[in-house]
DNA sequence: GAACTCACTCATCACTTGTTGAGTCAACTG
DNA sequence: CAGTTGACTCAACAAGTGATGAGTGAGTTC
C-alpha cells in the first residue's frame, strides 16, 4: 500500500474517497435516506470531515451525481454505448442520479436536462416526422429498460444474459429511428409525407 | 354539504380522507420525505390520529401504494390503457408507487411483483422466440414513457398533444409483439393519423 | 529542533421525525 | 336524562438527523 503522501495529496485522496462513499450510498439508497454518518463510516471518516470538504449534504450530491461524460451524439454510438457498455454495470454516479430522480428535486432537473438534450441530438440526427416524439420515446424507453433491470430486477431481464437482451433490444429500439410507416434501411435523413 | 353521518360511518370517511391524504403526499414526495404531519394537515386531522387508524407510517404506505385493478391480460385492451388512459393522468395509487420504487424497499418489491406478472401475462399471449425478452422490452419501456411524461417532464413528451404522443408510440412499441426478424406491418391496429 | 499549519476528531447543538398515552367532548345507549 | 363509549386532540418523548466549533497531534517550514 503506497503510503508515502504529501499532506495535499493525503487531503485529496480522503477528498475523493468520501466522495466515492457518498456516490455508493447515494446510489444504494437515495438522497433522502443516505446520512452523512453512513456515507463517513463507509469512507473511514468522521461524519464532521465531510462536512469540511463538501459543505453540506445537499452540494455533496450535487457533486456525487455530476457525470462525466456528455455520451456520443451519433445513432449508432449512442446504442452501442447504451445496449453494449451500460448494460451490463452502470458507473456510480449514474446509479446515484437515477436512483433518486423520482423523489430529490435537484435530481429531478439534472435528468431532466441530460435527456432533453440526449432527445434533441438524437431528433437532429434522425429528422422525419415526429423526430422529436420518436426521438423522446427512443430515449425513454432506454431509461425504462435501465430501471427495470438494474433497480426493479425485472425477473425476465435478470436472468437473461447481456448479449441477449442487446440482441433483442437493438432491431426493436432501432424502428423508431426510421419514420413511422417506413420499414426500409434508409440513412439518417428523410423527410416523408403521408 | 351533507353533515349528518352515524359515528361510524364519520370515522370511516376520515379515515378514506386520511388515506387520500396520504396517497397525494406519497405520491409528490416519496414515502421518505412524506411526513406524518403533513399528511395530517392535509387530511385536516391530528398526526397522532393518523397512526391510530392505520399503525405506522410504513402501514400507511403499504395500503396507499396497493393497485386496484389488476389491469387486462389481452395486448389490445393493455395497450390501450395504457396509451390511451394512463397516458393522460395516473392515478394517485400508482403515482405514490412510482414516485417511491426506486428509494422505498416495500415499493421496489410491489413494482416488480407487479411488473414480473404482467411481463408473464404479455408473454404467454405473444408466444414465439424470445417471448419473455419482448414482453419485458414492452413493459419497461412503457414504464420508462410513463416516467418521463409525468415524473421527469421531459420537453418532447409534455409540449405534445397525448393523441399525437399514443398514435407514434403505438406502432413502434406493437413492434416488439412481433418476433425478430419480422418487419411486417403491425398486426393489431391501423396506424394512419384520421 | 522549535514554531506553525492544517487535516482530522470529539463533543454537542438545534431540529425534525415517528410514535405514545392521557385527556376531552360529542354521540350513542339504557 | 345519566352513564358509557369512542372519535379525536394535546403534550410530550426517544431517536436520529445535518450541522458547528473547539480541540489535537502529526506533518511542514524556517
Amino acid at each position: 500500500m503506497g503510503e508515502p503522501k504529501s499532506r495535499a495529496a493525503k487531503r485529496a485522496a480522503t477528498a475523493q474517497r468520501i466522495l466515492d462513499a457518498a456516490r455508493a450510498e447515494f446510489g444504494e439508497h437515495g438522497f433522502e435516506a443516505a446520512t452523512i454518518r453512513r456515507i463517513a463510516q463507509r469512507a473511514n471518516v468522521d461524519p464532521s470531515l465531510v462536512m469540511q470538504h463538501y459543505g453540506s449534504k445537499a452540494a455533496l450530491f450535487a457533486i456525487a451525481i455530476q457525470l462525466g461524460e456528455p455520451g456520443p451524439s451519433e445513432i449508432g454510438a449512442h446504442l452501442h454505448e447504451v445496449l453494449d457498455v451500460r448494460l451490463a454495470a452502470l458507473p456510480p454516479q449514474t446509479k446515484a442520479l437515477v436512483r433518486s430522480m423520482l423523489t430529490a428535486p435537484e435530481a429531478t432537473d439534472s435528468m431532466r436536462a441530460f435527456l432533453n438534450e440526449r432527445v434533441a441530438n438524437l431528433s437532429r440526427a434522425m429528422g422525419g416526422d415526429d423526430a422529436d416524439l420518436r426521438a423522446a420515446l427512443i430515449v425513454s424507453s432506454i431509461l425504462g429498460l435501465t430501471i427495470a433491470r438494474h433497480f426493479l430486477k425485472l425477473d425476465a431481464l435478470t436472468s437473461a444474459p447481456d448479449a441477449d437482451i442487446a440482441r433483442v433490444a437493438r432491431p426493436w429500439v432501432t424502428t423508431g429511428v426510421e419514420p413511422a410507416g417506413q420499414h426500409s434501411r434508409t440513412s439518417t435523413k428523410r423527410q416523408v409525407r403521408p
